[in-house]
DNA sequence: GTCTATAGCCTGATAGAC
DNA sequence: GTCTATCAGGCTATAGAC
């Protein structure tokens, strides 16, 4: 009765493990950046104890990004189309800047991966990246036909979100090297909310 | 006469083309993923060949690395304090996006190097760059407490120039694969100029 | 100045004992 | 399941001929 397959209660802890410690590894140093040595010493296992779980380098990258890419676009599909246009939308940029804060090394995983050109998640942004954008921006696109929001290329619109709000995270440290003692935490909130206040408010009528 | 230290024709041209080979690699691969034998081979030399022009695979990098920052920084550095705050800032805002159109590569090696937590530039950061930041800060703030600008966070604000051109070239693929056939800077010059217009534009006082 | 050949290191992955 | 030991390949950099 205990000899199948069952996934033990260790093996998913160190299996949770190696992944905590791949996503500090990979997200700081790039793929090619990263060794397994560093990952496997992070997770406090030895490389041979590490590769038993994971077949390969590659294999633990692979399950990092495709576990992320769900929950990097669960705040645009939660942009729900028969909402207040402007709440809606300020609350999605809200919901993208505070992931920045809470998951810097999620978005720095996402934007190396990118900017290398999209080697491994290529298919996945021509597929469901891009429905998903299309869908979406239908609805903004219908908020503008009726004059609800200030006219806008909607997908460039959401381009300026994601860009604004993962900024935070991406860039953390040219920030911080800017702005001195100041949190760039502490004003940024105020900010892109007034940014896109402004820039989706339609001049008033009269 | 011709026996000194002067750099040849030919030394001034291998160095020039081992750099340009250096931007493309390095940019889309990040300094780990960068091999010798890769630039070598895209700048037409042999691997000991270039490592005869430069000592090391870290010292190409700085090379590039040290010329990038005064490009970078010049368009910011050209906003003229006694100019029209709107214009000023809208040239700059264009200005920029020019740059990642025309140079996605530099913006690429710009951005894998903070992304990763700027190993290499980090004191010129904090040197240079802030104090920049802080001259042209202080400028933006003038404007505002003159009302000639809406009333923003001038870092904020310089960082929203920052994430919203540099976007644009260094999430390229991504841009492209949402948009299908359009080309992304057929309508980002407007977007952005819209949007940093309505961002800008003092509320009419009446 | 440019090449071939190679030294020496690092890294991903495996073998095999326990 | 976890370890020590090690292989094999790729990499930076150098040696030395031309």
């Amino acid at each position: 009765m205990d000899t199948g397959p069952a996934p033990t209660r260790i093996q998913a802890r160190n299996r949770a493990a190696i992944l905590e410690a791949a996503l500090d590894v990979f997200s700081a140093q790039g793929f090619r950046g990263a060794t397994v040595d560093g990952i496997a010493a992070a997770a406090g296992l030895s490389k041979p104890n590490l590769l038993y779980y994971f077949p390969s380098k590659e294999a633990i990258h692979d399950a990092l990004l495709a576990g992320l890419l769900d929950l990097w676009l669960a705040p645009l599909r939660a942009l729900d189309p028969h909402g207040d246009p402007l709440e809606e939308l300020l609350a999605y940029v809200h919901r993208k800047l505070e992931m920045s804060r809470e998951l810097p090394r999620e978005s720095r995983l996402f934007a190396n991966e990118i900017l290398q050109g999209a080697p491994r998640i290529g298919q996945a942004l021509e597929g469901e990246l891009k429905a998903l954008v299309d869908e979406k921006a239908a609805v903004i696109a219908g908020w503008v036909a009726q004059g609800r929001i200030a006219p806008l290329h909607p997908r460039h619109l959401i381009f300026s979100i994601w860009s604004l709000t993962q900024h935070y995270a991406d860039f953390d440290v040219q920030n911080r090297a800017v702005l001195g003692d100041e949190d760039p935490f502490t004003h940024a909130p105020a900010f892109v909310d007034t940014l896109f206040r402004r820039l989706l408010t339609p001049p008033a009528t009269g």
